[in-house]
DNA sequence: CCGAAACGAGAGCACCGCTCTTGCATTACT
DNA sequence: AGTAATGCAAGAGCGGTGCTCTCGTTTCGG
């Protein structure tokens, strides 16, 4: 399953030729068929996405799109892929290392934020309920972090200018964290209990977007953007950074 | 849309006899229906259900389902409902008004989080992704609220009795949150910012949960439970609300 | 230059939600 | 009690889906 099969290898024999006609005509075509489904992603969700109407709009049968994606599932893979990518390096754009951590902080929340908002369909492919049947690929892992890493390298600023100090509060047991998350960062080792805040700060950016997003906070909160703000705020002082 | 156009209106005037033979039967059927909906919805999820194979299952034509579900989303409202409506009594169930506000906060959470790990078709369903093009109806909006009442109730509780104390942090903005919000539980006001930390516990609690379930802490934490209990006793803190 | 590989199109399979018609059983009304 | 209205189950059918297979064509590399 999700087996990229008509896709090339990753270490196949490279021509001395760079690329031949075939290979740019598939690399386009491959791309075409991407933006499509990402159009139809946009406007209608994951669940109106069908390959049968990228290929319509693309003018091609149906049967031909499979020689590109061998499944819908392998669509919506590049599809989550390129939403978790997009969605990091909306955090890493919106970071500025100068800045004050609580600025940093501030500015990478509201950027994720906005990209959510702005491509909420994207959001609920890779933070929503996940595709029936669909096990995560080990691309998509990869990508996966780099919105909470960003998250992480804030707190690891913050702790080597010795501005990281979190609030009394019930302490997290070590056992509780893998011991891989403990070096999230190499050089910049959180305790565990440290590491649990940064693990709930990146659960409720994620949380309260969604929150925001499926409607459950309709006659709940009166200015979204305040509220989010303030979340953002509170869970950065949870996690020990100082604001304004 | 989602009319239920086919069921008894509530309103109609009832005749001396209380059920007809028919009316019986329909609402046997109506049941077993559902029965066969949340079977399905067990062990495959939400967006395998189809009212095809729920006809099948009750060797009746899928044509004749129609006559008690006008559609699809009609059925996936009555399963919403039924969710919604088992997580709110699963709360309400586990929480004892005699113990200490924290003991019942820690039954209260761990109550809502194993319903949903036996059940995670079922909180996909209300927490998840919204279906697309679906609007919940009226009718889910007041049962969803059993859970996050439950919450609520203990936080007054506590309050009145003096033990909620909640500790410094960034104050929520008034103008963040609904007016009607601020009169959650009659006789028992909270502040605005009561009110917010409230919410962001009801947040933490549905939002750790999907994390768990959706995969997102694969490699993160090593003991769920433990998280999970942490997690609870962090938001019952942040709360205000005293453990151990 | 020629065989192999890649490719596009079409037909086809099994499924889906939903509608409409038809014939029968039950109910309600006179 | 007879009749008209209603409820109901079943079947056919429409347009859609993911996916497979075949078949003829094009392109590439040895």
């Amino acid at each position: 399953m999700l087996s990229f099969r008509y896709t090339v290898p990753m270490n196949a024999p490279r021509p001395a030729r760079v690329k031949t006609a075939r290979e740019r005509a598939r690399a386009e075509l491959t791309a075409e068929i991407l933006a499509a489904a990402r159009r139809q992603l946009r406007e209608s969700g994951a669940g109106d996405l069908s390959l049968r109407s990228v290929a319509r709009e693309l003018g091609m049968a149906s049967s031909a799109v499979y020689r590109y994606f061998a499944s819908r599932d392998e669509l919506l893979t590049a599809l989550i892929v390129q939403a978790y990518t997009e969605i990091g390096e909306a955090a890493e754009h919106a970071d500025r290392p100068g800045n004050a951590p609580g600025e940093r902080w501030l500015a990478v929340w509201r950027a994720v934020r906005d990209w959510s908002v702005a491509n909420r369909h994207e959001y609920a492919l890779i933070f929503g309920t996940p595709i029936p049947g669909y096990i995560a690929p080990h691309i998509t892992i990869e990508v996966a972090g780099r919105m909470p890493l960003t998250l992480a390298r804030i707190a690891a600023d913050a702790r080597r200018a010795g501005a990281l100090a979190p609030p009394p509060g019930p302490v997290c047991p070590p056992e509780a964290i893998t011991p891989e998350m403990l070096v999230l960062l190499e050089g910049d080792e959180f305790t565990p209990d440290e590491t649990a805040r940064l693990i709930l700060a990146w659960n409720r950016l994620v949380g309260i977007i969604g929150y925001e997003l499926h409607g459950h906070l309709a006659n709940v909160t009166a200015d979204d953007a305040l509220f989010f703000d303030h979340t953002a705020r509170t869970e950065g002082a949870h996690l020990g950074l100082a604001f304004d």
